[in-house]
DNA sequence: CATGAATGAGACTTCATTCAT
DNA sequence: AATGAATGAAGTCTCATTCAT
């Protein structure tokens, strides 16, 4: 209802490219690239699978631009998060997680995970792309919080890199079950889905984290 | 049952169906199911394409047989590996998820993960036959291990799942990624693979599940 | 048909299908009819892919307008000429195919050549219309100067379709050549452009028709 | 019943390519590259549309190979010819261009004059293939015969390239000719085809070429 | 009149599958 | 049992044409 409103026409075709990702992302985490057709990605966005091609040059370029636009949006998140909080390591990494875990769970960018994943090896620049603006931010971030915590006494002085994937592997890996496995509707048995698990495994890697005394040789004798 | 070995020729036929499991199992992790084709696969198995539908009723069986046959032979392992073994649950667990690492991380099963996670919606009958095949049994086996920490006062009374979870989906995580992204050739910096990470991951998550002390409200955490 | 000019927005309007045909003759020629685009047509004439079929009702009739349009126009020229010509065969020949080749070679007429030459099989009313607008009215009045050449004397007792497409036939397949081979720049050498060519070929067939006396002085000298 | 005769499936497969080349020479010619569907290639020669990629990569690429096939066979016919001959040049030219005619007129050869004609402007490396193989080597060896006429007093001195062209242009306008506007069946009256044509438009050309008092008797006496 | 977003028939090409050899 | 030529359904993409603005 603003005085600007343009033609219902104009804003059909202002909205489409996103209808159009929004219905490709679903697609392709459901069904594969290689087994989803255009046709459908057109038809779940209503349109016509020419339209698809007035907007994208090709099926590859619009895997591409799911992936790139929906990664994009997510990326810079967290690091204000971190700049604006004072406290301790365990609770910023606690929220920061259970924060970006909300976040992504419930919104297209967890689906992106299963896409890459599922889809990396058939284009690799997907992985240069999804290394540089995710992996390496995300990484960077986490990375810092721990090494902090360990700088000042409150975690115990861990291998970094180990710690950030004990922390966040398994947040990646219930979003990619969440789109596959977990959208199989086998029953609520296995569903691990659920923002109870990650509070839960999130306290119980700081657990491990901070604890000074009880501590076993942490050796590695070989078997 | 002679003990005398056939000849090559024969030997060679007899080998056929798993020599074209093998060239599956790589060409389908590696392109996915729809972007492998059926010659393909006979290429890489050093037969022709009409062989292929000898051994195969379909494409699709095959992907079901790459499935089965190599999910199959891992199952039972572990559980003799619990049924002898005494001493601590800590050290049962570090012990079982260490060897079955080293057996699946380098072994074709751990491919199986990430082709079922880039295939199950598209044939559901493989998440039945993985969930009762492969996560019941595992997670039962894991599960009733740090069911008896916990009896035995050894872990802290956490929620079992979350700890088999928190234990086990980075195990996973690295299986798929090592498959994906890890396969991509882009630098060392993010391999996060190898058998380093696995331990000290356990035994973080360990330290987590042990100590009594020195604890953290562990619950609250407001939304 | 007043004197004064139409402002320069209804010239243009009115110019519209002109400027389309031009630019449709260019690219029915440079790249067939089928290969070229409706909207290429649009574009070149410097308007939208609508306005074309505001226009003419199909890419179709549009072709056929091309070719009408481009011979109407110089159908009636030769015959006039010829009318006020007093002189012998030999120089009334020369002056017509000459004075013809200059305004056709160097006019989108020549181009409809090779256009007609492509697309009649495809839309055989266009032969019609060639051959009854174009090839009987030129055949008819070169065939009636050779006629009358060979009345009086001038010429020897030719058949005179064989005299009328020895001289002829050069000059259409150098129209042809200009825009096929001819405009894919290929360096000069086999260029055979240029009016010298037609002014000597002409000379050449005169001289064969002539009788063995009555020989001219053979001069060419180019302008 | 040779005694190597290979079984029926073989024989097809090696005799494929020619009819498909066949096949695609006549729909190329008769409805032009683009407007011609590849699977009416395919079911002219007798065979489904998938076994046409079998031999051809593309429909362009069996474009590329109607003409190299089909030209590559004709060119050296004509310097055989000359080599062997001895004689005045206008009886060699006589003999030479009949002879050619004869062979090329009759023969897929001259509709593949169309086929350049019409689809060189599209895919550029067709124009120097045909320059190089089929222009040059015609060029040159008629272009030596008139020299050597000019040189014994035979012929005028009259431009070569200019004598070359008069006497060839129309016998490749007839091919073109008969191949478009000739083929679509608008009466006999303007057929101009058949042999009858070349051999007196030759004998025109020549009858210009000659000296003027050398004239068609077989003699000589230079001045 | 003019535009250009939208459509959908249709063309090229691929590939799972069959079957004669 | 093994092959690989052949098939044709199906998928990607194009483009002539329409029509709301």
């Amino acid at each position: 209802m603003s005085t600007t409103d343009p033609s219902p026409r104009r804003r059909r075709k202002e909205a489409r490219p996103q209808e159009l990702l929004d219905a490709a992302l679903e697609l392709f985490v459901e069904k594969g690239f290689a087994a989803t057709r255009a046709e459908e990605v057109a038809v779940r966005a209503g349109v016509s699978k020419g339209t698809l091609y007035l907007y994208f040059q090709s099926k590859e370029d619009l895997l591409r631009a799911v992936i790139t636009h929906n990664l994009s949006e997510r990326i810079a998140e967290g690091a204000a998060q971190v700049a604006a909080f004072s406290g301790s390591a365990s609770e910023l990494l606690r929220v920061v997680l259970c924060e970006w875990w909300e976040h992504i769970y419930n919104s297209p960018a967890g689906a992106v995970f299963k896409l890459v994943i599922t889809e990396v090896r058939n284009f690799p620049e997907i992985s240069e792309f999804y290394i540089h603006e995710v992996v390496e931010p995300a990484h960077h971030l986490l990375g810092g919080i721990v090494q902090r915590g360990i700088a000042q006494g409150e975690f115990r002085p861990v291998d970094v890199d180990v710690a950030v994937h004990s922390l966040v592997l398994p947040l990646i890996m219930i979003c990619v079950h969440k789109h596959s496995i977990g959208a199989c509707g086998m029953g609520e048995q296995h569903s691990l889905d659920g923002n109870a698990f990650i509070r839960q495994h999130v306290q119980l890697v700081l657990d491990g984290l901070c604890q000074p005394a009880t501590r076993q040789p942490t050796d590695d004798t070989p078997p």
